[in-house]
DNA sequence: TTTTACTGAGCGGCCGGCGT
DNA sequence: ACGCCGGCCGCTCAGTAAAA
């Protein structure tokens, strides 16, 4: 179980926040504040390690190598989430990013989010990846995403039902120019049936607009709050089972959330967002609540590498 | 500096050819 | 008409090299 608190002060240390909310739609600009730290890089690791603990052991297991392998012991090069290739380790961070900010900041509709756990233990590549590497140190491929959402988190009521719930993409990228954002929202550029240059339309809109009501994410959490804790998530797993009937289901509402993170760019104004905030863009069409996070770096990368160089050190 | 094309690694899916 | 096999395409992630 994901049991750590966010680090909020270390959170408004780092970031100026820009967030605001009409109506249905939700915009959250995030910006870095000063240099990198290692102040930061200690305030953010038992956050990166909660989230991942539940991935590691599985993993671990499923390997064969214990929670903490001593360094010389077989396959001790092969720990998770450390080893795993550098554009994985973007990925991830993305991914708790969005878990982290969810925890932290107000969103639309000024629900309370937690993640009880981080759903990383489904991200299937990773472990035959894990089970190649921890048999020939040399192995060395990309890893492809967990399918479904990047992300998934939950709002309980007052009795430990889930009453709500918050799922969409996280992406990070270097370099977050006008071209790269719009790839990522829209789609890479492709020909059309006559030859014209058009963008492909398989992007994050694309994504986020036709996510099934009930997304897998919410069954793979039930899963793992039965085996994890089932008497404290009791009241949470039977209202996961109400909503996850094939048919006649109860509705949970959901709120939809597009993360995006990455580098700043000499033509980004200061304060100025990469997605549009006064409204929703015309593109979203799922038509739940909207909430939109960017978190603009400076040397992000370099961060990310810090965290997870950092994780099981001690 | 920004935009675009290409790269890497494996896998699911699709098509054509072949044998029966 | 059916199944099997090989080959190729595209999908996936994000980074880098090359072009504008």
């Amino acid at each position: 179980m994901h049991t750590c608190p966010p680090p909020k002060k270390a959170l408004k240390d780092w970031l100026t926040e820009y967030p605001t909310a009409k109506g249905n739609y939700g915009h959250l600009l995030l910006e870095q504040k000063g240099k990198l730290s290692k102040s930061l890089v200690d305030a953010l690791r038992p956050y990166f390690e909660s989230a991942h603990l539940d991935a590691r052991e599985y993993f671990h297991e499923a390997i064969g190598i214990d929670l903490h392998p001593d360094a010389g012991v077989v396959g001790s090069h092969a720990q998770y989430p450390g080893c795993l290739p550098s554009t994985t380790r973007r990925g991830l961070f993305g991914e708790v990013m969005a878990g982290l900010v969810s925890e932290s900041y107000n969103f639309v509709g000024g629900h309370s989010w937690s993640i009880p756990v981080f759903l990383f233990r489904y991200h299937a590549d990773v472990e035959k990846y894990l089970f190649d590497l921890a048999r020939d140190p040399s192995r060395k491929r990309t890893v492809f995403g967990r399918f479904g959402s990047d992300f998934l988190g939950v709002s309980f009521g007052k009795d430990g039902s889930v009453v709500r719930f918050i799922a969409g993409e996280a992406k990070w990228r270097k370099k977050l120019q006008p071209s790269v954002v719009k790839e990522l929202l829209f789609g890479e550029w492709t020909k059309d049936d006559d030859g014209n240059r058009v963008r492909s339309g398989k992007g994050i809109w694309y994504e986020v607009n036709r996510d099934t009501p009930v997304p897998h994410g919410l069954r793979q959490l039930q899963r793992l709050l039965e085996s994890g804790d089932p008497v404290k998530y009791s009241a949470a797993i039977l209202s996961l089972d109400k909503a996850l009937l094939r048919r006649g289901g109860v509705k949970l509402p959901r709120t939809d959330l597009v993360l995006i993170a990455g580098n700043d760019v000499p033509t980004r104004g200061s304060a100025k967002s990469l997605i549009p905030w006064e409204k929703a863009p015309s593109e979203y069409t799922a038509g739940n609540n909207f909430q939109v996070v960017e978190v603009i770096l400076k040397d992000g990368e370099k961060l990310i590498d810090a965290v997870y160089d950092s994780l099981w050190r001690e």
